[in-house]
This record gives C-alpha cells, structure tokens and sequence, in this order.
DNA sequence: GAGCATTTGTCCGTATGTATT
DNA sequence: CAATACATACGGACAAATGCT
C-alpha cells in the first residue's frame, strides 16, 4: 500500500531542481500513475503546498513555487524592489490608499505625539511578478510632511518623500519580526482565503538628527512567496568583548 | 449551504479565551452540530490547526493550542527554561548525544578550523511541558573543552561547561534566523510526521578575550510551540545618527 | 495485560461548484 | 462554449493511536 506522504516524497524529489513556475501532474494525473484515488493524490499535492514546494491555483493547476530570500539585518538596508530584482524577478510596488486620520492612542504614543495628531494613513502593496507578496500600513504625523497624498502621486518611495519635502533623513530606529496566522482583515487585504502563514514586521523610523519620530509601520508577508532571514551580525554584538 | 471556513471562524470565536489545553468538539460532534458530513467538520478543525489554535492527536481529540513568545535580542541572553517559565509551562531539557567527530570542511570553516580536526558534536533537546519543541546540534572542537562529554554527564549547561572547564567566556558573536519547512532528518529528529513549519537558527560564539571561535550550532524550533521574535533594537540602531 | 469505545488518519468512489484556459 | 483543474462535500470503510475498564 501507497501513503500520500510516500507519493509526495517522490514527486518532491523529482520536482527539485524545476524552473519556478514549471507545471506540476494534476490530481487525477497522479492518481492514475500511482493507481490511487483523486483523495490520495490531492492530499500529496496539498502536502507539497504545505511544504511550499508548490502553488496550487483553482482551475489552473499546481505549479513549482520558488520564495525569494529577504535579509533583514543593521549593514543592509532594506529594498523591496532590491531584493526581488536581485532574485531575478520582477518587482512592483503600489500605493494603494493615503489618508488624513487623527491618530488613534496606540500609535500615537509609537509616535510620541498626542492622540488625535492629524497624520497619513498610508497603505501600500508590494508585488513579484504580479504575486500581491505583502502589504504596509504606514503612519506619519502631517508636522513631518504636510502634504504626503499630493507628493505620493508624483514619487512612489515614502523615504525620498520625507527626505526632500519633509527635510528629515529617516532612520529605522528599531524594528521587530515575527511569524504569525493572519487575522482575517490582513487575510483580506493580501487577498487569500484560508490561512498561509505570514511574517508581520512592525518599524519605527526617527530623524538622523533631531531624533524625532517621523513614522511608524507594520507590514504583513507572505510566507509562500518570501524568506525573511534576520541577522545580528558579528560588528553589533562585538561590543560585548 | 455553510462551508467548512464558516464552521471554522465560529469555533474559533468560541474558542478565544479558552485555557491551553481545553478539549474542542470532535468530528462527529462538530458533523451533528452544524449539520454537515464528517468531511466538511474534519476540514474546519484542519483549519483550525493550520492557524495554529488546536493541536490535533491520533486517539486522543483535538486540544486549544498556545505558544509561548521567545524574544530575540542583543540586550536580553536567550534562555530556554527562563522563557517557558515565564509562560507558565515547564521546561526540560535533555542532551541526547554527545559524539567525538573530527570536523567537517563545512563546519570547519566556519569554527576557523582545519577540516579533520577533532571536535565534540551535541545534540539536545528542549521540551515545553513534554512537547519535544525544538533541538540543537552544536559543535566544539576539543582543544576548547577536552573533556565535553563526561563533563555534561553533570551538568547541563554547556555555557557552564565552557566557562568552568574551558575557562572561557562565551559570547554570541553572530546569529541568524529564518522559517523554514524542515529536511526529512530534522522532521524526524523533531518526531513530526507531514510538514510542520519550523524556525532555523544558527549561531557562532567567541570567546570574549581572545576572539577565539568556541561553538557553532544549529537549532530547529517548531513553529507551532513556539512565536519567534526578533527585536533590532533601538539602542544598536541609534549609532547612525 | 486484554478488551473496548472514542477519536483522528487515510482512502475510496462519486458528485457538484467554480475558476482558468 | 467546452475542457481542464482545483475546491468542497457526501457516505462509507478501515487503520492506528489513545484512554479507560
């Protein structure tokens, strides 16, 4: 008798090495080539899905997925469209949403201002290869840049916004990652049903040299599409010595 | 007509709250309740699972599942029974192996080593309240402890080792994690059957006088016991301004 | 230790819905 | 519109692990 477990094994073992994007046997396929029923070669498709190994798409079939490594560490600064390109795909990002709000107490005292402090709202998507990958809510205070929404149609980065109109050089002053099971409204926006693991990073960026808080953000990726390695490096912690 | 993800999203309302550990409705009760087939109330308990709130055991039913935090940080040094503790759970640790090998070319390099010199291979395991959760292998070539494994015969603590035999002061030099879904052997050091997402942290200590290389070590850390969070504080990033 | 009921794991065949091509 | 492929669901069956008697 043939497992589920023993026919995934074998397929992820001749699928290793396949160009991202290679088309895998569908599931009645499968199942006539191990002489098992559709549930037992769904469920070593499904096992390979777990695994990452592959993407399955409904009435289009299951294909070689492929995750882009993201490092995460003090020496390198971080660039979405960097990190794609360098994986040799293909980058996009896209304001999706900016908006006047009085900050709420939670991010505000993030921020260190009083609640209520007029601010932007920004939403933003973050794309490979036309593959919504992760999204940001990111919040500034309108004393920094008054005018973000109107200087987000003509400049996509929030950064070389900040830095010639708001006059600040922004700094990530501390930041934080996890892994975690979206909450559904993060599921929504990343547009998936059912859950796949994502890694939620949370930020705070202050001026080089005032210190002043100029902006705070969280970002949700999907695990699938993305490896976020974080790295204390040997220069930080050398300081130990 | 309700579907499973339905079914799902109402016993997970009705399970916000509950204590670790609390028995949630099986198959054929959830079947009965909502009126629906074995299947659909099997796939909405799989759901369940997959976003990590229950745990799921052959025989015995389907159980509220909790994750203990392990922050990751230059300020505070890791500690394994200190964080599950400070959980409310039990820690145990185990050395299940101590091995005397001569080093391979890989690890070599990276201890600063010549390939073929002697060296002490560990393997441990870390238990939350039984739950196997996580397990290291870790290398130190013996002119740094000659006498590593009769030594770990008494105590547990290879950091107490090196400081009182090797008369040395270890410091971690350099650590890096990622999410991964785990090889074939390290799902079996782990005792999981199907994939199950895992954290991968390797590390590198020195010696806090000489600089010297003491230890490398790689660790698995299941995903589904424990949340990974890594903090680049403020602090590290502070010297930019 | 043996026996039994419970519960989850695996699998079958079949059917229908839905998205893609 | 038709064919393909995945998603969901049903009923039934047996295996395997657990816990209790």
């Amino acid at each position: 008798m043939i497992g589920y477990l023993e026919i995934a094994d074998t397929v992820a073992a001749e699928l290793h090495g396949s160009a991202p994007g290679t088309r895998v046997a569908s599931e009645p396929e499968l199942a006539g080539r191990f002489g098992v029923g559709r549930a037992a070669a769904r469920s070593a498709l499904q096992e390979l899905e777990r695994r990452l190994l592959v993407r399955r798409v409904q009435g289009a079939g299951t294909f070689v997925n492929s995750r882009i490594d993201y490092v995460i560490s003090r020496t390198r600064p971080p660039s979405w469209h960097a990190t794609v390109e360098a994986a040799g795909a293909t980058p996009r990002s896209v304001v999706r949403d900016v908006e006047r709000v009085d900050l709420p107490e939670a991010v505000a005292t993030r921020l260190e201002r009083e609640p209520g402090t007029p601010a932007h709202r920004v939403i933003r998507e973050f794309y490979i290869d036309d593959l919504l990958a992760a999204w940001t809510e990111e919040w500034i205070p309108v004393d920094v840049v008054p005018n973000l929404d109107t200087a987000l149609q003509v400049v996509d980065s929030i950064d070389a916004v900040l830095r010639q109109m708001g006059r600040v050089v922004p700094i990530r002053a501390w930041y934080r990652v996890s892994l975690e099971m979206p909450p559904p409204h993060v599921l929504r926006e990343l547009r998936v049903e059912s859950s796949c693991p994502v890694y939620m990073g949370e930020s705070l960026s202050r001026d080089a040299d005032s210190g002043r808080v100029l902006m705070t953000s969280v970002g949700w990726t999907r695990a699938d599409a993305v490896r976020v390695i974080v790295e204390l490096s040997e220069t930080i912690l050398e300081e130990h010595r």
